[in-house]
DNA sequence: TATTGTTATACTCTATAACTATA
DNA sequence: TATAGTTATAGAGTATAACAATA
């Protein structure tokens, strides 16, 4: 996951000088940077996580969601995951030769295909979430117990809002958004 | 981390077995989620604050790290932005061509050329960074004042340890890191 | 005629290598 | 010979469009 669009907005300066003053603006608390250098920090230590797994965080994405969901649809599947319709093609594909998935018929429309996991994928899944768990810890791993949840806490709050702004359709927002708005 | 798998690997498997409930984890704050949300969303934000400007945020990083710590060999600021040389080059030439900044020859060398912005390239970067802070807090603005503040100390105490672990080398996360830990 | 899933095509980014002009 | 910058080429990833089967 890497970059896709524009990068993030970083604020530039290094080098052996001090960041220097620049236009007018102070630079201190940059935002951009450091959402930048985390979130990269997540998706290159998730990768490793998911390392082997057909289609990345994308594959990840299509086990858990058809495993906590049931059965879906490739047309549903992909809009809830914001991926083309092209391109849930190829990744199941991928994931059905790895026989993690499975197509099989929908009984009520014979065009439809549906999308289960199969009991290998199941499998994979939870090794693959029990993975991801120790990511995150090993991100946030420099605050304490307290200051973890707090930024948790924080972090959700203000993804909570920026996603009722623009609603997913980002290849790595899940569909938990009902839970967690519950939370 | 490709397509193929060899952890997990494929050998063909079935499963007809329904969704089940989890695979054991509950997934509930997922980290990633709100991350991804809330860095995409910054990205697009910051994008269309960068609208218009060649390159979006690497040519605002080429105009702030130029302005702030003079003029700079191409290929220095290459590596300081993380970016290629062959990249550098079509920037290079956009920015130029919109009256950005400058390519002039060192004297030192009569092979490198030194980048610096034009009258018109700083009163841009002026522009844009006053934009950028105004995305900043909108992105933040479901937060009050000291919600905004504990988070971005939480945030940049996380960025510090990652950037640390894994030295940038991404192309937008630039090195605020010695100031940052300065702070 | 509209829709599901597939396939084929084109476009964007990035990475690699080859070329020039200097050193 | 090695280096700064440029140009050309090839590859991954994604988006667009056309297609077959069904509704």
């Amino acid at each position: 996951m890497t970059s896709t669009s524009p990068g993030l907005a970083a604020r530039a300066a290094r080098g052996v000088e001090p960041p220097a003053s620049a236009s007018g603006a102070p630079v201190e608390s940059d935002l951009g940077w450091a959402l930048g250098v985390v979130f990269r920090r997540y998706a290159k230590a998730s990768a490793a996580a998911l390392e082997g797994l057909p289609g990345g965080p994308r594959g990840y994405q299509v086990l858990a969601t058809t495993n906590a969901e049931g059965p879906k649809r490739q047309l549903d599947l992909a809009a809830q995951l914001g991926v083309d319709r092209t391109v849930m093609t190829y990744l199941l594909d991928d994931l059905e030769k790895a026989g993690l998935v499975q197509r099989r018929p929908d009984p009520a429309d014979r065009r439809a295909r549906l999308i289960a996991p199969t009991d290998q994928g199941v499998e994979a899944l939870c090794d693959l979430e029990r993975r991801l768990r120790t990511t995150e810890e090993e991100v946030l791993g420099i605050l304490d117990e307290s200051e973890r949840a707090s930024f948790r806490l924080l972090l959700q709050r203000v993804a909570v809002r920026a996603n009722a702004v623009d609603p997913l359709h980002n290849a790595c927002a899940l569909a938990e958004t009902d839970d967690v708005l519950k939370t």
